[in-house]
DNA sequence: TCTATTGGTTGGAGCGCTCTAACCCTGTAA
DNA sequence: TTACAGGGTTAGAGCGCTCCAACCAATAGA
C-alpha cells in the first residue's frame, strides 16, 4: 500500500530525481539513453506521478471541477460527456461532485471541488446563491451552464428558452390549436424564459395565454391537469415545462379517460431519453446537451489559458422533436 | 486570483502557522481566544485549506473516490446519494468520475481518482477488466458496488439477482402464469443471476424456461418481442432483464394490438424512476440503492481505517414491487 | 523556594514534486 | 591554445500544509 517515488525511479536509475521528473513530464531536453532508463525503471516500480504533489509543486492544475446539481437527471450526464470530451482532448481531468439540489450540500460539495484547487471550475444549474458563485470565481474561473449570471468573470451557457416555448406554440398552432395552457416549472431554473416565450408566443399568434402553475414533477404535472379538469372549458393542447411533468399531465389526462393526443396534445421541454421511449413517444423540445457540455469546457479553458477576458454568453437554440403526443386538436386521427 | 495561504491567516491572526493549522484541523487544545481570532481572520480572507497540501503533508487523505460508470443510469446516482450520506457522517469527501462504459475511458477514469491518492474507492458497476481493478486494490481500499470479485482484498455490495427473479416469477405464478419468457439482460452485469434466478423458480414449479436473447435497452425489448410474435404461442407473461427492456417490451406488444397486462403481464427490474411514473406504472423489482452505498462506504471506512482484513460480501434482499402490469392471464380484467 | 506538571504555542523538518540557476561536458570558433 | 556556446544534467529552494519535539508560562506539589 505504500507508492514509490520519484526518488525511488531515479536510484534505481541511477539519475537525480530532476531528471526523472522532466522524463515524466515529456521533456525534449533528456537524451534517449536515460529516458529509457527511467521509464524501465518506473515501470518496474509501478511508479505513476502524484498528481497533487505535481500540481501542489508547479501552482498549475490539470483538473477541472464538474458540480453536477442532480445526478438523477440524465440531462447532466450528457453535459458531463460534453465537457468530458473536450478536457481530455486537451489533456485535462474532470472530477465530479453532487450537491443533490440542496443549496446545502451543494454548497458543500462546491467547498470540496475547490479545495482541489482545479483550474476551473463548471456548474450545472447551481441552486446555491449568486454571492458563493461570486466568491468562487474570485479564485479561479468558472463558467455556469443552465443558469444564467450578470458577474463578468463568469462565463454561461444556456439554451434559450423563450425560443423552444416559442418553437412548440408555433408548432402546436400549425396543428390548428387555439387553447393551448403552459404548465409551468415555478421556481424552476430556465421555468421563466420558457414561461416568456409561451406567452409571447400567444400573443404573437392573437391567442390568450394560459399560465398553470405547476413544477418540474410528474406528479405536478398531473396535479395540475386535475386542477385544469375542473374548468369547463379544457384546453385542447399543453406545453409542459419539462417531460416529466408532460408524462404526469398525460397520465392524468387519459386517467380522465381523454386520449393523448386526439383529445388533448401534449409537448414536453428537454428531450430526455424517457421522451424517446416508445412507448412514451412525447413531442418535445430538445437541447443540444453535448454542446453546452463543449462550449462550457472550451470557454473555461479560454480563461484558464488566459485567452479572454470579456464575459461569453452563449445562448444555444433549441429545437422541436415531433413524435406522436400532439395532433389536430377536435378528435381529428 | 490567488488564494490565500495558512501563512497569510497567521499572519493576520498574529499567531504562528502550526497554530492555524490545529484550529483547522479542529483541534481541542487551543484557547478560545486564539481560535476565535484564526477563525475570524480566515474568514476575513476567504481562506479555505488546501486540500492537496494537506493530504501529502499528512499522508492521509479525507477524499474518497467514486467510480460510476454510467452516469446517464439514475440507478448510480441513488447508490452515490447513499455512500455521501456516510461519507459525510464521517468527515470523509467525495469525488466522483466517469467512465461512460467505455473500458478505455474507465480505465483513465480510474488513473484519474488514483492520482488523488484517495483513501479509498468505491466502484459502481465498473467495466474494466479485474486485473485493473486488482492493480488498485494493491493500492488502497476498494469496494465493488453491482459486480463481483474473488479478490480477497476487495470488498463487494451486489442484489440478489436470483431471489429477485424468483420473486417475480412466484409473483406470476401466483396470478396463474404458466408461460413465461425471460428477456435477458445478455453480457450485461448481474444477467447472469437473474437468468439463473428465473430458471430455477421456474423449474421449482415444474414450468419450462424460456431464454430470450436480449440486452438493456428498451429498443432491445422491442426486439425480442417482435421476435417472439412470430411463433405460434406467445407467453402470457415476460420477465424482462430491467426496467428500460421492460418498456420497450410493453411498447412492442402494444404496437401488435395486445393489451398490458390483460393479454400478456410485464415485469420489470430495478425499480428505477421510470417504473414509478404514473404512465408507465411497471411492476418491477426494487433493489436498496442507497442502502448499496451506504454499506460499500462502510465497509471502505472500515478498511481505510483497517479495522477489517477480511473481505465483506454484501447480498441485499431485493423486493418486489406490484404496479400495473401484472394480471391474471387470459384476458380477465 | 524549587521542581513537576500541564495546557497552549511555536519553529523546523519534510511530504512528492517542479523550477531555476548553475554546472559539466563536448564541439566549434577564434 | 583559449574562449564560448549549448545540450544535457543536477542541487537546492520552495509549493501549503502536518507533525514532532521543544518551549513557555502558569499552576500545583514538595
Amino acid at each position: 500500500m505504500v507508492r514509490p517515488t520519484m526518488e525511488d525511479v531515479a536510484l534505481r536509475a541511477g539519475v537525480s530525481r530532476a531528471l526523472v521528473s522532466l522524463v515524466m513530464r515529456g521533456s525534449p531536453k533528456v537524451s534517449e539513453m536515460r529516458r529509457s532508463a527511467v521509464l524501465k525503471a518506473a515501470e518496474e516500480l509501478g511508479y505513476s506521478p502524484h498528481a497533487m504533489a505535481r500540481s501542489l509543486a508547479s501552482r498549475t492544475s490539470t483538473v477541472l471541477g464538474v458540480m453536477v446539481s442532480d445526478l438523477h437527471n440524465a440531462f447532466f450526464a450528457e453535459v458531463v460527456d460534453g465537457i468530458d470530451e473536450v478536457a481530455r482532448e486537451q489533456g485535462f481531468d474532470i472530477i465530479i461532485n453532487t450537491g443533490g439540489r440542496s443549496p446545502a450540500r451543494e454548497r458543500r460539495a462546491l467547498e470540496s471541488l475547490l479545495s482541489f484547487r482545479p483550474a476551473g471550475l463548471i456548474l450545472l444549474s447551481p441552486v446555491v446563491p449568486a454571492t458563493a458563485i461570486g466568491k468562487a470565481a474570485e479564485q479561479l474561473p468558472v463558467v455556469l451552464v443552465a443558469r444564467s449570471s450578470r458577474v463578468s468573470t463568469v462565463d454561461t451557457v444556456n439554451d434559450d428558452g423563450e425560443t423552444g416555448a416559442r418553437l412548440a406554440v408555433d408548432h402546436l398552432v400549425s396543428l390548428g390549436h387555439k387553447r393551448i395552457a403552459h404548465l409551468d416549472g415555478g421556481e424552476g431554473t430556465q421555468a421563466g424564459p420558457r414561461r416568456r416565450g409561451y406567452v409571447a408566443a400567444m400573443e404573437a399568434h392573437g391567442l390568450v395565454p394560459q399560465v398553470v402553475s405547476s413544477e418540474y414533477t410528474d406528479a405536478a404535472g398531473a396535479r395540475a391537469i386535475r386542477a385544469l379538469l375542473t374548468d369547463d372549458a379544457l384546453p385542447t393542447a399543453i406545453l409542459s415545462c419539462n417531460d416529466f411533468n408532460a408524462v404526469g399531465a398525460i397520465s392524468a389526462l387519459e386517467d380522465a379517460g381523454l386520449r393523448v393526443p386526439s383529445d388533448v396534445s401534449v409537448v414536453g421541454y428537454d428531450n430526455t431519453s424517457l421522451a424517446a421511449l416508445r412507448h412514451v413517444s412525447l413531442t418535445t423540445i430538445d437541447q443540444p446537451r453535448a454542446e453546452f457540455g463543449r462550449l462550457a469546457a472550451d470557454a473555461l479553458l479560454q480563461r484558464v489559458r488566459e485567452e479572454r477576458t470579456e464575459p461569453v454568453r452563449h445562448l444555444l437554440n433549441p429545437s422541436l422533436v415531433v413524435r406522436n403526443t400532439t395532433a389536430p386538436p377536435g378528435g381529428q386521427r
